[in-house]
DNA sequence: AGCAAATGGTTCATTATTTGAACCGTTGGT
DNA sequence: ACCAACGGTTCAAATAATGAACCATTTGCT
């Protein structure tokens, strides 16, 4: 592994629920020397990727992140459209609504809307870390993958987060034939018990699968009506959001609900 | 410099106006060796940096930046928070607005709003890179940096982006300690011309300037009343903005309007 | 208060990585 | 058919990264 790409990891250590990490925390998480941890942070500090605290020393990220974000967004605008996809989309089916993008081995949430219809709700955070095999987005996104990234997925150990995750390659092979049958992935409680979720994939210019836009609802509001609703506007909403990036779906997505 | 620092050096040649660049490009504006470029490109790439066209294989900047900026806002909500707080703005002055945020040696705008009221107005890109010795932004913040920051800026050479822009450092000295009267900066064409821009500086949780929010106006429309209108509202939105963020002015800014 | 352990930060000889000139194979224009 | 520019690749030489040991503060515990 190259010197840029140790200090790249060292910034995949933040997390929503840990935004500042001191320097023996860094070298306990990445098992690189306390040395090299110093000095990778001090250049990243230097180009304005991390900030320190004043007190406490610990690092944070910088605003140099929010430049680069911003320059992203002027080309490819997936945040600032996918804002207005999920509030059409949480008003629509009355639950919460995400979007992720897919990458090297996790699933990161970009960005949530909650339905004000309901007290109880499905609660998201914004840039959580989420796996491919046990979530909805996750298998929306792989069912339209290389065979040879859903195959480097799937050869990890693949974690169990309730009793009813698929851990089986084989199982989830099959039901990844299945997403591709409709062009859509439903998991029941497979990350979180009692959720259940419905995601569409994303797709870029490149007709290649990006992301993944879903609906989680709990369990007990999930009527076969409230499904179909579900099913009908996340369709809707995929194909929106995927055409206002300037995207396309591949000659093979099913383009009308089959029959 | 760094191994590091040179790979993130390559990530600032994006622009607004270059979302896309090859890889020969990237080792002419960088002066870098060209297979030095492409093997920290591909390191960038790897770590979801950077990601590559198809056909023409241009790098643009990668999902994981908006994934990076997520988390930051998480901690540090300044784009959300400051998203409301210029629309207030926009609308109460009937101008445009913008939040910058202040680097090693420029001034980065994150974001901006308009105001409907009027046909003309100055418009505005988010991302743009622009300098501190020439816009009411700039000026803010450096009004409240360290001085040895400010001899840092000075030292460079200072472009005369117009005729009025001031490019004598004593002329600048002068200049911020007016601005350290009033605790407000404003510039007339020194950025471009026909432009009267006001600015405040945003504080951060250590009481440094850490960005500055600004209306930008065109000078044909700038009354003594217009500017007093002006003056109180970028007062009032930089103080919420300054503490929904988090953070608090220095003990020496001045909290009322000055006699 | 006094101690122990953990923290951030620093040094410098050894080591491994980065570097750059020259080299392919392709593509697009004339 | 040519030339120029492109992305990509190679390998010996040069340089930068590394890590064990060290110091100074801070924190937590008795």
């Amino acid at each position: 592994m190259g010197t840029v790409s140790k200090a790249l990891k060292l910034l995949s250590y933040f997390a929503p629920d840990r935004t500042e990490v001191g320097l023996s925390d860094l070298t306990r998480l990445s098992g690189m020397n306390k040395a090299t941890v110093y000095r990778l942070m001090g250049e990243l500090q230097e180009s304005g990727f991390v900030e320190q605290g004043e007190s406490d020393r610990a690092y944070r990220l910088g605003p140099q992140v929010l430049h680069l974000a911003a320059l992203r967004e002027a080309s490819t605008p997936i945040l600032s459209v996918s804002r207005r996809v999920l509030r059409e989309l949480s008003d629509e089916t009355g639950e919460t609504t995400h979007v992720s993008l897919g990458h090297e081995t996790h699933v990161q949430t970009l960005s949530h809307a909650y339905s004000p219809s309901h007290a109880t709700k499905v609660t998201m955070d914004d840039a959580q870390t989420v796996t491919y095999h046990a979530t909805s987005s996750g298998l929306a996104i792989l069912a339209y993958a290389d065979p040879e990234f859903v195959e480097q997925v799937l050869s990890q150990p693949l974690e169990a987060h309730t009793s009813m995750t698929l851990v089986d390659p084989n199982d989830i092979r099959t039901k990844l034939a299945a997403v591709r049958e409709t062009g859509l992935s439903d998991t029941l409680g497979s990350f979180e018990l009692e959720v259940h979720s419905h995601a569409v994939p994303i797709f870029g210019a490149d007709r290649r699968a990006i992301g993944a836009l879903a609906v989680a609802a709990p369990a007990s509001r999930m009527s076969p009506e409230q499904q179909e609703t579900i099913r009908a506007a996340l369709r809707r909403a995929g194909a929106a959001l995927t055409h206002r990036i300037g995207g396309s779906p591949p000659a093979d997505y099913p383009q009308d609900v089959p029959a």
